[in-house]
DNA sequence: CACTTTTCCCAAAACGTTTTGGAAAAAGGA
DNA sequence: TCCTTTTTCCAAAACGTTTTGGGAAAAGTG
């Protein structure tokens, strides 16, 4: 009797031993087959609510936890969601990118999910981990991130008829699941405030070429300035790289300031802010009282700062939400083109955003 | 025949339909036991070479890839290490730990392994994320960052003698694995050098009180004053927090500079360089020349700032793969106790070290 | 040639679940 | 009472590997 827990030692010889009850034992103590206990377990109504209560409490007090491999096997699913970041790109420099992670990761493990994560030091190595994760059977979906305007990635998972979501899009005809933030709308909405408090002259800093959240973003911006019957100089527009926002931008930003007719007003994104401010600050212009600045990412700098900086602020950690329950329903079988969503974008109006001197 | 490859039908019904082989397919298509093809592809000697190679190259021809899941349900085994990142902490703040995690990332990659991630809002969540892992058998290890003086996660994996590498340092006498820079010489060897240069108020301004790695700093700062026959001023030394670095250590600075006799160069973590300079730009104080500066971590902002911030470099990336190598054997049955590894720091001296003026 | 050793291969069991397809027992209906 | 239906349970198969414990054929040995 007592012989039979082989399994149940501790501590015993080399490396870890499991010291958790297993569905077999479990059922031998209740004297019952490890079907009924499996399917009281489950809560199928063909075993009578007497036994499945007797069942559940037996297995609470033994600790029982179904080992998640076996069950895997059974059922074809790896119960694990697959993303890959690339630091290089410089998207996890601040908080946005964590929220977004926090509000993937706990709605993975609310679902009983795991989240397995790449770390990929380019694009070729990106692709190569995620082939990895998808050839090698080891994820159920796969969530993608940082896209590019045409992004191979998109394509790949779609030859395959591979679960997916993106947050972000890309250009391509077929239909796929994003979520994406209304970058459009959001560039546009401080285009225009902007205006309104009288600026004349606003200027684009935008993001990397390729990528395609900078394309909205110059939409809306474009939109903006016609909006409030501002002409279009593409010389108020620059970009920086991923590589070194803080350089690059540096460099734009003096180049701006070059014009005869310069700007009063930038609009950015705030991973580029400390490059703009170490711009203006060689140009002794003040942020906010000489040039008005929104930036889109709430991170921490902009906060802290003195002037404190406005900014358009994304909700990162329910947007990652979102995408995990999409990507559910896409692993389900539902089509994806019936998830696509842009999330509106709130402006947090702080102190570099005020009228012309 | 043909209707035998069931499973390698394509895009048929809903959901994604694995394309790949199986074993026994792959074994049908040879003419040869499943027995045989999964040694020969395990290069055990009991298959003939040509059989092997023939084995080989049949697999390889047609994408044969073993599954996993079953893979690991046999040998017992989760190939599967775990690690629970806690934002609000805020480590992910820049470079240094993703530079960590791409070197833990690649090398699990390297042995055939995944990764999987918790995101843990606090304490708590975080000992809850890893009681998931590890009580639900979903892991062989795990890595633990962020390392308090009194860590509870240290005494509960010890207790079930579940394996585990630490990156830093916890106050226990039972042995146990990690790999951990050396703060204390680091800091130890800046405090010498700003000595030497003449600097006699030296300021400290530290990491968070509980956790493990500001204790180093100080017994270096501590040694760095008595090796240089300066006296320890407690009023030069103050702590800053995880919760907001920039906010804390630019009050901190402030009170810093209310002394009598205020230091003329601080050491601090780089995270809290935001606040650091705030606070000497509203004393009119010029970082670099008015007082030395000194941060631990190589982060973005140290090298684009004007001036460039010196610092201690920690080789997150290479910390990072020997974590892995090490909990590899710590899995295998190795003596936790063997693997203690302390790395040096190099300091890179750029423009904000300067003597006295 | 007869015996032993080596080489090469394989059938069956095992890992721990869930699902399938009943079957026995209890309850209901005439 | 006998037949049908419902309730409750379970044996066996399946998921895709690796490992165990041989066994037949080939090679070596005297």
């Amino acid at each position: 009797m007592f012989l039979e827990q082989s399994g149940n030692r501790i501590g015993f010889g080399e490396g870890f031993k499991s010291m958790t009850i297993n569905l077999k034992q479990l059922s031998k103590l209740l004297k019952l087959s490890p079907t009924t206990v499996s399917r009281a377990l489950a809560d199928y109504p063909d075993v009578s609510a007497k036994t499945r209560a007797r069942v559940k409490q037996m297995a609470i007090q033994q600790g029982y936890q179904p080992n998640p491999i076996a069950r895997r096997l059974q059922k074809g699913k790896t119960e694990t969601i697959g993303i890959v970041i690339t630091p290089e790109q410089n998207y996890f420099s601040d908080t946005f990118f964590i929220d977004l992670l926090s509000g993937i990761s706990n709605q993975i493990t609310r679902a009983g999910y795991e989240l397995i994560l790449g770390v990929a030091s380019d694009e070729e190595h990106e692709m190569q981990s995620m082939r990895r994760m998808v050839e090698g059977k080891r994820v159920d979906g796969m969530i993608l991130t940082l896209i590019r305007e045409q992004d191979p990635r998109v394509g790949y998972l779609l030859d395959r008829d591979f679960p997916f979501v993106l947050y972000g899009r890309t250009r391509e005809t077929r239909p796929y699941a994003f979520v994406d933030m209304d970058g459009k709308q959001a560039f546009e909405k401080a285009c225009t405030y902007l205006a309104g408090l009288g600026h004349r002259r606003i200027a684009l800093l935008n993001g990397e070429p390729g990528f395609m959240f900078p394309v909205g973003c110059r939409e809306g911006y474009e939109s903006g300035l016609f909006l409030s019957g501002l002409e279009l100089d593409p010389d108020l527009i620059r970009e920086w790289k991923h590589k070194d926002p803080s350089q690059s931008s540096y460099r734009w930003t003096l180049e701006l300031f070059k014009n005869d007719n310069p700007p009063t007003a930038i609009l950015f994104q705030t991973e580029a802010v400390n490059g703009i401010f170490k711009g203006l600050d060689e140009l002794d212009l003040q942020p906010g009282k000489d040039v008005a600045l929104i930036g889109y990412d709430d991170l921490e700098i902009a906060r802290i700062h003195r002037p404190s900086l406005s900014v358009l602020r994304p909700q990162a950690r329910e947007a990652g939400q979102r995408v995990v329950n999409i990507l559910m329903e896409v692993i389900k079988g539902e089509d994806p083109g019936k998830f696509q969503e842009i999330h509106q974008v709130e402006m947090v109006i702080r102190e570099t955003s005020l009228p012309p001197s």
